[in-house]
Parts: structure tokens; sequence; C-alpha cells
DNA sequence: CGAGCCACTGGAACCTGTTGCACTTCAGCG
DNA sequence: CGCTGAAGTGCAACAGGTTCCAGTGGCTCG
């Protein structure tokens, strides 16, 4: 609910809602064969069939093509997860497990995850905005998968950030070839742990 | 100890030291002014005094050159970090207090901050080595913080983990604009909070 | 001293993101 | 129906990272 469909800053038109998906769709397609760098803007363009000018109207720059694919991708996964929620007991494992979950849709497609997760870090003020749905998709995702009965504490809330945090960072660590997934992994549990220290508090 | 020098990959003459030391001036010079768009290659070389071939010769490309420019940063934290260790009793409150001394000296210089750490996290796999000399950099600084009388267990070197990706990943939110400074605190203690974790158990 | 080698220089050239512009097409409105 | 302004098109141009190349200068080794 928070961050689902486009505000209706601007009601787009149907040809245009059409527009927009061939991009999107472009922009994966090409970002799944070769990662942040496949994605170029005449690329997407011509495949597309939109002109140069036309892409950046809807998309200002690489960067926000890239972090709207992610939304895409984002708001899809968490329809996934919403039909299988994690089967742990414990909020910790519930995330945890939800979080390995989505890292093996990344390794599913890796120059993809690449493209989105390089760009999303990159992304200056102007992109701010974008970022934060991302952010908050991501916010929604683990906390659906605490499986809280209430609203979520001060406390549970910075977990879950500094959680946010070290996915993104482990993700990238891991798409640089600087670290194993059985090493992602273990950063996942540990700071999934963080989340059973807000709950006696 | 771990990652201080160059490890003699190659034996700088004097000229080439010094070159090597103009063009990282340069680069730090500029990226305080700019950031990290103000930080040109072609700007370096000039105002280093250099071929832009010549620059290219010693950093193989912006990012690389901007990594090892937050080495450089790196290193002289360090030592002042050394000189003037943490005041606090409890390694997680060591930590959290270093890590917010560390962040006040990005919020003195917030443009060579978003330069280095954009460099960091934009870098793709051919320079992982570098990245990775930062990274244990880093840890070296975490794990000098806490002041433990032995070496670290393993149990503790994840959560050093987790706190470096939570570390790297706020500064990001930040510098991006999209969180607060005071955010950025929570997060870190938050964090940190796992360290004692690795205590009792 | 001369030959060979390698780093450095200057500058052109290339690639891709981004912008600007003149022109056409489309949707809504009088 | 024709008008009008926004949206879309095609293309040229610019910007900055990166590459290439033909020289040049300084060094070592014979």
């Amino acid at each position: 609910m928070t961050a689902a469909s486009k505000p209706a800053s601007l009601p787009l038109t149907e040809r245009q809602e059409a527009r927009r998906r061939r991009i999107l769709h472009a922009s994966a397609q090409l970002a799944s064969r070769g990662g942040f760098e496949a994605v170029q803007m005449r690329e997407v363009a011509e495949s597309s069939g939109v002109a140069l000018g036309t892409l950046y109207r809807y998309f200002p720059s690489k960067v926000h093509l890239l972090v709207a694919t992610m939304q895409d991708q984002l708001q899809r996964l968490h329809e996934t997860l919403r039909k299988r929620p994690p089967t742990e007991e414990e909020p910790s494992a519930r995330v945890a497990q939800t979080l390995m979950r989505a890292f093996r849709a990344m390794q599913r497609e890796p120059h993809l995850a690449e493209a989105m997760v390089r760009a999303l870090t990159f992304a200056d003020r102007s992109v701010s905005p974008e970022v934060d749905t991302v952010s908050r998709l991501t916010t929604a995702i683990i906390l659906d998968a605490m499986g809280l009965p209430g609203s979520p504490t001060p406390a549970q809330l910075s977990a879950v950030r500094v959680i946010e945090h070290t996915w993104h960072s482990a993700l990238i660590t891991w798409l640089s070839g600087r670290a194993s997934i059985a090493q992602v992994k273990i950063d996942i549990e540990t700071v999934c742990r963080l989340i059973d220290l807000t709950n006696p508090n």
C-alpha cells in the first residue's frame, strides 16, 4: 500500500503506460544480459521503440531508469513473497529466510541484480525520491516477513534499517566478487539477530 | 599492519612516488570542492602536472583513483585514531564512538566523503583488490577500537563485517540526503549492539 | 659513446550519457 | 472540423571517461 503504483502525479494515457512498460522491459532485458554497462540509453530507446528524447522524458537519467526497474522488480518479489510467506517461527529467522529467498532470486539474474544495485548505491540526490521508494518497499517486505501482530516499535524500525543497510552492502560485496554466497548468508543471519534484541527489551 | 603501504608490487622511484602523491593530492583537492563529478581526469592530470596517459598508468580508472584516495585518507584517520583511542569502556560503545568520530571527520569534508564513498560502492570487479584493501583497513580500525585482549572470535568478526556494511550504507544514505546525521548515529549505535551479543555468547 | 627500453608527453579519437532543436503527431477543445 | 499545446521523433552536438599513438627524454647496459 505504501508505495505501490504511480501516485497519479501524471495521469498517463494508455499509450504512455505501454511505452513506459516497454522501456522498463527493455531495461531489464539488457541488464539481464550484460549488467549495468550493457544498459545503454540508445539501446534501451531503440529496443523499446522510442526516441532517445522520449526515453529521457520518462526517465531523466540512466540511474533513474535502473532504480525504476528495481522498483518494478521489487514489487513483483513482494507479491511472490506474500503468496508464500516464510515458514520459520521466530521473527529474526523469518526475515533471514525471506532475504535469502530474495538473494536466491538475484543469483538467478546476477547481471540484472548488479545493474540495479549499482544504480541504487550510485544514485545521487537527484534520485532521492525514487531511491526512497525502493527503500520503503524493502522495509515493507522485511516488516511483512517479521509477521508482527501490531505495529513495529522504534527499536524494531531501527533494527530493520540496519538490516536493510547490511542487505544492500552485502549484496554489493557479493556482486563485486569480494564475498561468497556463504558469506552473505552469514552476514544476513548475523544482522537478523538484532531483531531478537528488540523483543525482550 | 595488514594493509598499510604499497606491497612492493612495483618499487616506485622517488620521482614516481612524488608523482603518485601529487595525483592523490590533486584528486582529494578536487573532490573536496565538488565531490565525485568534480574529479575529472583531465583536471586531475593537469593540476598534478602529469599527462593524461600517465595518470591512467598510475590509476587505471577514475574509480581506482578515488578508491586509492580513500585508502590514503583512511590511513591518516587510522593514525589519528591510534593517538587518541576511544574513551568508552564497553567494546560496543568504543566502536560506536570511533565511528562517530570518523563520521564527524566526513562531515567536515562532505564533498570528499561523497566522492570516495560513491566510488567505493560503484566499483566493479576490476577494482576488487583495491576495495578489499579499504575494507581491511576499516576492519582494522574497528578491531582496534574494540580494544580486545586477544584475537577476535569468528562471531566477533561477523559482527564487525555487519558493522562495516551498515557504516558504508548509512554513509550513503546520509550523503544522498536521505538520512539525517541523527539517523546515522542511531543506526551506528544500533549495529554496535551486535558486539555485545558476541561477548556472553 | 651508442643502442635499446621504458615511462612520460601531447593530443587526437572513441564511446556513451546527456542536451538541444526543428519538426511531426496526437489529444482535447472550441 | 480545424486549432493548439503537449508529447514524440530524429538527429546533431557536447561532455567527460577512456584509449591510442607517435614522439621524446632519460635511464641502463654493452
